[in-house]
DNA sequence: GTAGCTTGTTGAGCGTTGCTCAGCAAGCCG
DNA sequence: CGGCTTGCTGAGCAACGCTCAACAAGCTAC
Protein backbone atom coordinates (compact mmCIF):
# COMPACT_ATOMS: atom_id res chain seq x y z
CA UNK A 1 0.00 0.00 0.00
CA UNK A 2 1.94 3.02 -1.42
CA UNK A 3 -1.00 5.29 0.03
CA UNK A 4 -0.05 4.83 3.64
CA UNK A 5 3.32 5.97 3.03
CA UNK A 6 1.82 9.73 2.01
CA UNK A 7 0.70 10.89 4.91
CA UNK A 8 -3.19 12.26 4.72
CA UNK A 9 -2.74 15.00 7.04
CA UNK A 10 0.79 16.76 5.76
CA UNK A 11 2.17 17.18 9.10
CA UNK A 12 0.22 19.75 11.15
CA UNK A 13 2.09 21.76 13.84
CA UNK A 14 0.44 22.58 16.79
CA UNK A 15 1.22 25.21 19.83
CA UNK A 16 2.18 22.86 22.59
CA UNK A 17 -1.40 24.00 24.93
CA UNK A 18 -3.24 22.92 22.20
CA UNK A 19 -1.69 19.45 21.85
CA UNK A 20 -1.29 19.06 25.76
CA UNK A 21 -5.20 19.38 25.94
CA UNK A 22 -6.06 17.11 22.60
CA UNK A 23 -4.08 14.70 24.08
CA UNK A 24 -5.89 14.72 27.85
CA UNK A 25 -9.18 15.10 25.42
CA UNK A 26 -8.78 12.18 23.86
CA UNK A 27 -8.12 10.47 27.00
CA UNK A 28 -11.35 11.69 28.37
CA UNK A 29 -13.40 10.06 25.62
CA UNK A 30 -11.46 6.63 25.98
CA UNK A 31 -12.62 6.75 29.79
CA UNK A 32 -15.41 4.73 29.41
CA UNK A 33 -14.48 2.10 27.25
CA UNK A 34 -10.85 1.52 29.35
CA UNK A 35 -10.04 1.70 32.67
CA UNK A 36 -7.92 4.99 32.85
CA UNK A 37 -4.44 3.15 33.54
CA UNK A 38 -4.85 0.52 30.75
CA UNK A 39 -5.37 3.51 28.13
CA UNK A 40 -2.37 2.23 25.83
CA UNK A 41 0.13 5.53 24.74
CA UNK A 42 -0.27 3.54 20.92
CA UNK A 43 -3.95 3.80 21.33
CA UNK A 44 -3.66 7.73 22.44
CA UNK A 45 -1.24 8.58 20.04
CA UNK A 46 -2.55 6.68 17.07
CA UNK A 47 -6.32 8.92 17.40
CA UNK A 48 -4.18 12.53 17.56
CA UNK A 49 -2.56 11.05 14.63
CA UNK A 50 1.29 12.00 16.76
CA UNK A 51 4.05 9.47 17.29
CA UNK A 52 4.41 7.68 20.67
CA UNK A 53 7.35 9.53 21.50
CA UNK A 54 5.23 13.35 21.13
CA UNK A 55 3.19 12.37 23.72
CA UNK A 56 6.16 12.12 26.22
CA UNK A 57 7.44 15.31 25.64
CA UNK A 58 4.23 16.38 27.29
CA UNK A 59 3.92 13.90 29.85
CA UNK A 60 6.86 12.70 31.63
CA UNK A 61 5.51 8.89 32.09
CA UNK A 62 2.11 7.04 31.38
CA UNK A 63 1.17 7.82 34.87
CA UNK A 64 1.31 11.93 34.83
CA UNK A 65 -0.35 11.56 31.51
CA UNK A 66 -3.37 9.40 33.21
CA UNK A 67 -3.83 11.78 36.10
CA UNK A 68 -3.90 14.31 33.97
CA UNK A 69 -6.69 12.93 32.27
CA UNK A 70 -8.34 12.28 35.67
CA UNK A 71 -7.82 15.29 36.79
CA UNK A 72 -9.63 16.45 33.91
CA UNK A 73 -12.39 14.01 34.25
CA UNK A 74 -12.85 15.11 38.09
CA UNK A 75 -12.53 19.04 37.13
CA UNK A 76 -15.63 18.43 35.02
CA UNK A 77 -18.13 17.14 37.14
CA UNK A 78 -16.85 19.98 40.06
CA UNK A 79 -17.52 22.57 37.92
CA UNK A 80 -21.02 20.85 36.91
CA UNK A 81 -21.88 20.17 40.56
CA UNK A 82 -20.53 23.87 41.74
CA UNK A 83 -23.45 25.93 42.74
CA UNK A 84 -24.26 29.19 40.94
CA UNK A 85 -22.78 32.26 42.55
CA UNK A 86 -26.10 34.08 44.76
CA UNK A 87 -27.28 30.81 45.72
CA UNK A 88 -28.64 31.08 48.83
CA UNK A 89 -26.29 28.29 51.51
CA UNK A 90 -29.34 26.45 52.41
CA UNK A 91 -30.22 25.35 49.21
CA UNK A 92 -27.10 24.95 47.77
CA UNK A 93 -26.61 21.58 48.58
CA UNK A 94 -29.89 20.71 47.64
CA UNK A 95 -28.89 21.96 44.12
CA UNK A 96 -25.91 20.24 44.18
CA UNK A 97 -27.06 16.94 45.03
CA UNK A 98 -30.20 17.27 42.31
CA UNK A 99 -27.53 18.16 39.51
CA UNK A 100 -25.16 15.39 40.95
CA UNK A 101 -27.91 12.92 40.16
CA UNK A 102 -28.27 14.66 36.73
CA UNK A 103 -24.25 13.72 36.30
CA UNK A 104 -24.98 10.06 36.77
CA UNK A 105 -27.76 9.92 34.71
CA UNK A 106 -26.08 11.43 32.23
CA UNK A 107 -22.68 10.19 31.16
CA UNK A 108 -23.58 6.89 33.97
CA UNK A 109 -20.68 5.21 31.79
CA UNK A 110 -18.32 7.43 32.16
CA UNK A 111 -18.69 8.32 35.31
CA UNK A 112 -18.76 4.52 36.90
CA UNK A 113 -15.68 4.37 35.13
CA UNK A 114 -13.77 7.58 36.64
CA UNK A 115 -14.93 6.46 40.06
CA UNK A 116 -13.96 3.12 39.67
CA UNK A 117 -10.47 4.05 38.04
CA UNK A 118 -10.35 6.93 41.06
CA UNK A 119 -10.93 3.74 43.35
CA UNK A 120 -8.77 1.35 42.21
CA UNK A 121 -5.49 0.53 42.28
CA UNK A 122 -2.97 3.54 41.41
CA UNK A 123 -2.36 5.81 44.50
CA UNK A 124 -1.77 9.01 42.34
CA UNK A 125 -5.19 8.81 40.61
CA UNK A 126 -7.17 7.87 44.01
CA UNK A 127 -5.04 10.91 45.42
CA UNK A 128 -7.07 13.23 42.75
CA UNK A 129 -10.09 12.25 43.25
CA UNK A 130 -9.94 11.96 47.56
CA UNK A 131 -9.22 15.80 46.21
CA UNK A 132 -12.86 16.44 44.79
CA UNK A 133 -14.35 14.41 47.40
CA UNK A 134 -12.69 16.57 50.39
CA UNK A 135 -13.93 19.73 48.51
CA UNK A 136 -17.07 18.54 48.52
CA UNK A 137 -16.99 17.44 52.27
CA UNK A 138 -16.07 21.13 53.03
CA UNK A 139 -18.90 22.67 51.05
CA UNK A 140 -21.00 20.65 52.54
CA UNK A 141 -20.53 21.25 55.91
CA UNK A 142 -20.38 25.13 55.35
CA UNK A 143 -23.34 25.58 53.62
CA UNK A 144 -25.14 23.26 56.19
CA UNK A 145 -23.35 25.60 58.99
CA UNK A 146 -21.75 22.26 60.31
CA UNK A 147 -18.37 22.64 62.53
CA UNK A 148 -15.96 20.69 60.52
CA UNK A 149 -14.74 18.47 62.67
CA UNK A 150 -12.67 15.02 62.26
CA UNK A 151 -15.98 13.49 63.41
CA UNK A 152 -18.65 15.25 61.06
CA UNK A 153 -15.82 15.10 58.43
CA UNK A 154 -16.26 11.03 58.20
CA UNK A 155 -19.98 10.66 58.30
CA UNK A 156 -20.30 13.15 55.51
CA UNK A 157 -17.45 10.89 53.48
CA UNK A 158 -19.16 7.82 54.42
CA UNK A 159 -22.01 9.09 52.96
CA UNK A 160 -20.53 10.22 49.97
CA UNK A 161 -19.87 6.47 48.78
CA UNK A 162 -23.07 6.09 50.32
CA UNK A 163 -24.54 8.18 48.02
CA UNK A 164 -21.84 7.43 44.88
CA UNK A 165 -23.05 3.88 45.05
CA UNK A 166 -26.85 4.30 45.84
CA UNK A 167 -27.64 6.97 42.61
CA UNK A 168 -25.33 4.65 40.27
CA UNK A 169 -27.41 1.24 41.17
CA UNK A 170 -30.61 3.64 40.78
CA UNK A 171 -29.72 5.35 37.55
CA UNK A 172 -29.25 1.61 36.31
CA UNK A 173 -32.64 0.45 37.78
CA UNK A 174 -34.80 3.10 39.28
CA UNK A 175 -36.52 1.84 42.26
CA UNK A 176 -38.44 4.87 43.52
CA UNK A 177 -38.98 8.19 42.19
CA UNK A 178 -36.64 10.97 41.43
CA UNK A 179 -37.52 13.11 44.20
CA UNK A 180 -37.78 10.05 46.82
CA UNK A 181 -34.50 9.32 45.87
CA UNK A 182 -32.85 13.52 46.59
CA UNK A 183 -35.24 13.37 49.86
CA UNK A 184 -33.80 10.21 51.01
CA UNK A 185 -30.24 11.21 50.49
CA UNK A 186 -30.38 14.29 52.20
CA UNK A 187 -32.65 12.60 54.76
CA UNK A 188 -29.87 10.53 55.44
CA UNK A 189 -27.39 13.08 55.55
CA UNK A 190 -29.33 15.42 57.88
CA UNK A 191 -29.78 12.61 60.45
CA UNK A 192 -26.13 11.75 60.27
CA UNK A 193 -24.70 15.23 60.79
CA UNK A 194 -27.10 16.31 63.20
CA UNK A 195 -27.19 13.27 65.84
CA UNK B 1 28.60 -15.91 40.09
CA UNK B 2 28.97 -19.69 39.83
CA UNK B 3 26.94 -20.34 42.88
CA UNK B 4 24.43 -19.17 41.24
CA UNK B 5 24.23 -21.68 38.01
CA UNK B 6 24.03 -24.42 40.90
CA UNK B 7 20.40 -24.01 42.32
CA UNK B 8 20.40 -24.26 46.25
CA UNK B 9 16.83 -25.98 46.10
CA UNK B 10 17.54 -29.05 43.46
CA UNK B 11 14.62 -28.94 41.46
CA UNK B 12 11.79 -29.72 43.71
CA UNK B 13 8.94 -31.21 41.77
CA UNK B 14 4.96 -30.72 43.63
CA UNK B 15 1.37 -31.72 42.91
CA UNK B 16 -0.73 -29.79 40.69
CA UNK B 17 -3.14 -28.49 44.22
CA UNK B 18 0.21 -27.72 46.39
CA UNK B 19 1.41 -25.41 43.46
CA UNK B 20 -1.59 -23.65 43.07
CA UNK B 21 -2.29 -23.40 46.56
CA UNK B 22 1.47 -22.22 46.84
CA UNK B 23 1.24 -19.48 43.83
CA UNK B 24 -2.42 -18.25 45.30
CA UNK B 25 -1.26 -17.61 48.63
CA UNK B 26 2.11 -15.93 47.49
CA UNK B 27 -0.20 -13.12 45.66
CA UNK B 28 -2.14 -13.04 48.52
CA UNK B 29 0.85 -12.19 50.95
CA UNK B 30 1.83 -9.39 47.58
CA UNK B 31 -1.68 -7.89 48.22
CA UNK B 32 -1.35 -5.19 50.54
CA UNK B 33 2.56 -3.83 48.64
CA UNK B 34 0.77 -4.06 45.26
CA UNK B 35 -2.63 -3.69 43.52
CA UNK B 36 -3.73 -7.02 42.60
CA UNK B 37 -3.29 -6.49 38.96
CA UNK B 38 0.23 -5.24 38.58
CA UNK B 39 1.39 -8.13 40.43
CA UNK B 40 4.21 -9.30 37.66
CA UNK B 41 4.39 -12.66 36.83
CA UNK B 42 7.99 -12.46 37.37
CA UNK B 43 7.69 -11.78 41.05
CA UNK B 44 5.21 -14.42 41.71
CA UNK B 45 7.40 -16.68 40.16
CA UNK B 46 10.60 -15.98 41.16
CA UNK B 47 9.25 -15.82 45.25
CA UNK B 48 7.49 -19.22 44.46
CA UNK B 49 11.00 -20.45 42.81
CA UNK B 50 10.04 -21.44 39.63
CA UNK B 51 10.14 -20.22 36.27
CA UNK B 52 7.55 -17.91 34.37
CA UNK B 53 6.17 -20.55 32.22
CA UNK B 54 5.41 -22.63 35.48
CA UNK B 55 2.33 -20.21 36.31
CA UNK B 56 0.68 -20.33 32.63
CA UNK B 57 0.63 -24.24 33.52
CA UNK B 58 -1.93 -23.47 36.09
CA UNK B 59 -3.34 -20.00 34.83
CA UNK B 60 -4.54 -19.62 31.52
CA UNK B 61 -3.54 -16.11 31.73
CA UNK B 62 -2.41 -13.28 34.36
CA UNK B 63 -5.71 -11.90 34.72
CA UNK B 64 -7.36 -15.69 35.51
CA UNK B 65 -4.40 -15.67 38.12
CA UNK B 66 -5.07 -12.37 39.73
CA UNK B 67 -8.96 -13.01 40.16
CA UNK B 68 -7.89 -16.45 41.63
CA UNK B 69 -5.70 -14.45 44.33
CA UNK B 70 -8.86 -12.12 44.82
CA UNK B 71 -11.12 -14.78 45.27
CA UNK B 72 -9.26 -16.11 47.75
CA UNK B 73 -9.34 -12.74 49.63
CA UNK B 74 -12.72 -12.58 49.24
CA UNK B 75 -12.82 -16.46 50.52
CA UNK B 76 -11.16 -15.85 53.68
CA UNK B 77 -13.02 -12.60 54.76
CA UNK B 78 -16.35 -14.62 54.04
CA UNK B 79 -16.05 -17.20 56.15
CA UNK B 80 -14.64 -14.85 58.72
CA UNK B 81 -17.48 -12.88 58.87
CA UNK B 82 -20.12 -15.86 58.77
CA UNK B 83 -22.41 -16.74 61.68
CA UNK B 84 -21.23 -19.70 63.48
CA UNK B 85 -23.95 -22.13 62.82
CA UNK B 86 -26.85 -22.02 65.71
CA UNK B 87 -26.44 -17.98 66.28
CA UNK B 88 -30.22 -17.05 66.33
CA UNK B 89 -31.06 -14.74 63.81
CA UNK B 90 -31.36 -11.83 65.69
CA UNK B 91 -27.83 -11.65 66.96
CA UNK B 92 -25.96 -12.43 62.98
CA UNK B 93 -26.00 -9.55 62.19
CA UNK B 94 -24.97 -7.55 65.00
CA UNK B 95 -21.97 -10.55 64.90
CA UNK B 96 -21.27 -9.96 61.47
CA UNK B 97 -20.78 -6.03 61.81
CA UNK B 98 -18.59 -6.82 64.99
CA UNK B 99 -16.34 -9.13 63.50
CA UNK B 100 -16.21 -6.55 60.06
CA UNK B 101 -14.92 -4.35 62.11
CA UNK B 102 -12.37 -6.39 63.92
CA UNK B 103 -11.62 -7.89 60.45
CA UNK B 104 -10.57 -4.16 59.11
CA UNK B 105 -9.11 -3.16 62.58
CA UNK B 106 -6.67 -5.97 62.22
CA UNK B 107 -6.03 -6.48 58.38
CA UNK B 108 -6.53 -3.04 57.35
CA UNK B 109 -3.63 -2.29 54.87
CA UNK B 110 -4.65 -5.41 53.20
CA UNK B 111 -8.48 -4.93 53.43
CA UNK B 112 -8.17 -1.47 51.72
CA UNK B 113 -6.00 -2.82 49.04
CA UNK B 114 -8.65 -5.71 48.59
CA UNK B 115 -11.41 -3.53 47.89
CA UNK B 116 -9.96 -0.70 45.96
CA UNK B 117 -8.60 -3.67 43.47
CA UNK B 118 -12.30 -5.20 43.77
CA UNK B 119 -13.30 -1.50 42.54
CA UNK B 120 -10.66 -0.18 40.27
CA UNK B 121 -10.82 -1.09 36.86
CA UNK B 122 -11.44 -4.85 35.80
CA UNK B 123 -14.72 -6.23 35.56
CA UNK B 124 -13.34 -9.23 36.56
CA UNK B 125 -11.60 -8.46 39.84
CA UNK B 126 -14.95 -6.63 40.52
CA UNK B 127 -17.54 -9.34 39.48
CA UNK B 128 -15.62 -11.54 42.13
CA UNK B 129 -16.04 -8.72 44.97
CA UNK B 130 -19.80 -8.18 43.71
CA UNK B 131 -20.30 -11.51 44.71
CA UNK B 132 -19.70 -11.23 47.87
CA UNK B 133 -21.11 -7.99 48.68
CA UNK B 134 -24.55 -9.48 46.61
CA UNK B 135 -24.33 -12.70 49.72
CA UNK B 136 -23.90 -10.24 52.31
CA UNK B 137 -27.08 -8.19 51.44
CA UNK B 138 -28.76 -11.67 51.05
CA UNK B 139 -27.34 -12.52 54.36
CA UNK B 140 -28.87 -9.27 56.36
CA UNK B 141 -32.49 -9.18 54.50
CA UNK B 142 -32.90 -12.60 55.72
CA UNK B 143 -31.91 -12.49 58.94
CA UNK B 144 -32.92 -9.17 59.73
CA UNK B 145 -36.35 -10.74 58.36
CA UNK B 146 -37.00 -8.30 55.62
CA UNK B 147 -38.28 -8.94 52.02
CA UNK B 148 -36.08 -9.12 49.63
CA UNK B 149 -36.86 -6.54 46.79
CA UNK B 150 -34.72 -4.51 44.74
CA UNK B 151 -35.82 -1.12 46.38
CA UNK B 152 -33.80 -2.36 49.34
CA UNK B 153 -31.12 -4.21 48.28
CA UNK B 154 -29.89 -1.39 46.77
CA UNK B 155 -30.43 0.35 49.93
CA UNK B 156 -28.61 -1.81 51.71
CA UNK B 157 -25.81 -2.31 49.19
CA UNK B 158 -25.25 1.11 49.46
CA UNK B 159 -25.12 0.77 53.52
CA UNK B 160 -22.48 -0.80 52.87
CA UNK B 161 -20.24 1.13 50.75
CA UNK B 162 -21.29 3.66 53.67
CA UNK B 163 -20.23 1.20 56.53
CA UNK B 164 -16.69 0.11 54.43
CA UNK B 165 -15.92 3.47 53.83
CA UNK B 166 -16.53 4.44 57.60
CA UNK B 167 -15.25 2.13 59.24
CA UNK B 168 -12.15 2.11 56.73
CA UNK B 169 -11.82 5.62 58.45
CA UNK B 170 -11.89 5.25 61.06
CA UNK B 171 -10.18 2.49 62.36
CA UNK B 172 -7.17 4.84 60.66
CA UNK B 173 -8.32 7.68 63.20
CA UNK B 174 -11.00 6.68 65.81
CA UNK B 175 -13.23 9.45 66.26
CA UNK B 176 -16.10 7.78 68.67
CA UNK B 177 -15.69 4.58 70.88
CA UNK B 178 -15.81 1.24 69.06
CA UNK B 179 -19.49 0.45 70.63
CA UNK B 180 -20.31 3.75 69.07
CA UNK B 181 -19.73 3.28 65.85
CA UNK B 182 -21.30 -0.37 65.96
CA UNK B 183 -24.45 1.26 67.27
CA UNK B 184 -24.18 4.05 64.39
CA UNK B 185 -23.80 1.64 61.94
CA UNK B 186 -26.82 -0.55 63.20
CA UNK B 187 -28.80 2.52 63.54
CA UNK B 188 -28.40 3.30 60.07
CA UNK B 189 -29.21 0.52 58.28
CA UNK B 190 -32.71 -0.17 60.69
CA UNK B 191 -33.42 3.47 59.52
CA UNK B 192 -32.88 2.39 55.93
CA UNK B 193 -34.37 -0.33 55.29
CA UNK B 194 -37.71 -0.13 57.80
CA UNK B 195 -38.67 3.30 56.44
C1' DG C 1 14.91 35.66 0.23
C1' DT C 2 17.79 33.31 3.06
C1' DA C 3 20.18 32.50 7.27
C1' DG C 4 19.39 31.05 11.78
C1' DC C 5 16.90 30.03 15.85
C1' DT C 6 13.28 27.83 18.49
C1' DT C 7 10.67 23.97 19.34
C1' DG C 8 7.16 20.67 17.79
C1' DT C 9 7.94 16.22 16.02
C1' DT C 10 9.72 11.66 14.56
C1' DG C 11 12.02 6.88 14.07
C1' DA C 12 15.06 3.69 15.66
C1' DG C 13 15.81 1.06 19.41
C1' DC C 14 16.24 -0.78 24.45
C1' DG C 15 14.35 -3.23 28.66
C1' DT C 16 10.42 -5.31 30.68
C1' DT C 17 6.28 -7.96 30.74
C1' DG C 18 2.63 -11.19 29.27
C1' DC C 19 2.44 -15.34 26.85
C1' DT C 20 3.74 -19.63 23.66
C1' DC C 21 5.86 -23.83 22.59
C1' DA C 22 8.86 -27.55 22.02
C1' DG C 23 11.06 -30.46 24.84
C1' DC C 24 13.52 -31.97 29.31
C1' DA C 25 13.32 -34.75 33.51
C1' DA C 26 11.24 -36.47 38.10
C1' DG C 27 8.90 -40.02 39.82
C1' DC C 28 5.94 -43.99 39.19
C1' DC C 29 4.59 -48.34 36.82
C1' DG C 30 5.53 -52.60 34.36
C1' DC D 1 15.57 -51.33 32.55
C1' DG D 2 12.05 -49.22 29.41
C1' DG D 3 8.17 -46.45 29.09
C1' DC D 4 4.64 -43.39 30.69
C1' DT D 5 2.70 -39.37 32.90
C1' DT D 6 3.18 -34.77 34.05
C1' DG D 7 5.58 -31.12 36.63
C1' DC D 8 8.67 -28.07 34.85
C1' DT D 9 12.09 -25.11 32.03
C1' DG D 10 14.39 -22.00 28.43
C1' DA D 11 14.35 -19.75 24.34
C1' DG D 12 11.94 -16.56 22.06
C1' DC D 13 8.00 -13.44 20.22
C1' DA D 14 4.90 -9.35 20.44
C1' DA D 15 3.36 -5.40 22.86
C1' DC D 16 4.28 -1.95 25.88
C1' DG D 17 6.61 2.07 28.39
C1' DC D 18 10.28 4.96 27.64
C1' DT D 19 14.89 7.28 25.71
C1' DC D 20 17.58 9.78 22.52
C1' DA D 21 19.61 11.81 18.66
C1' DA D 22 18.18 14.21 14.91
C1' DC D 23 14.77 16.22 11.53
C1' DA D 24 11.86 20.06 10.07
C1' DA D 25 7.98 23.67 10.55
C1' DG D 26 7.44 28.21 11.20
C1' DC D 27 8.97 32.44 13.09
C1' DT D 28 12.32 36.47 13.26
C1' DA D 29 16.38 39.26 11.60
C1' DC D 30 19.06 41.02 8.26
Amino acid sequence: MTASSRPEHPRLRRTAGDRRAQLVQIGLELLPTTPVQELTIDEVARQAGISRSLLFHYFANKREYYTAVTRAAADLMWEHLMPSPGTPPEEQVEGMLDRYVGWVETFRETHLAFVRGAAGGDPWVAEVYQETRDRLVEVALTTLGLPDDALRRQLVLAWLAFAEELVGQWAAEPTMTRPELLALLRDVLARLTTR
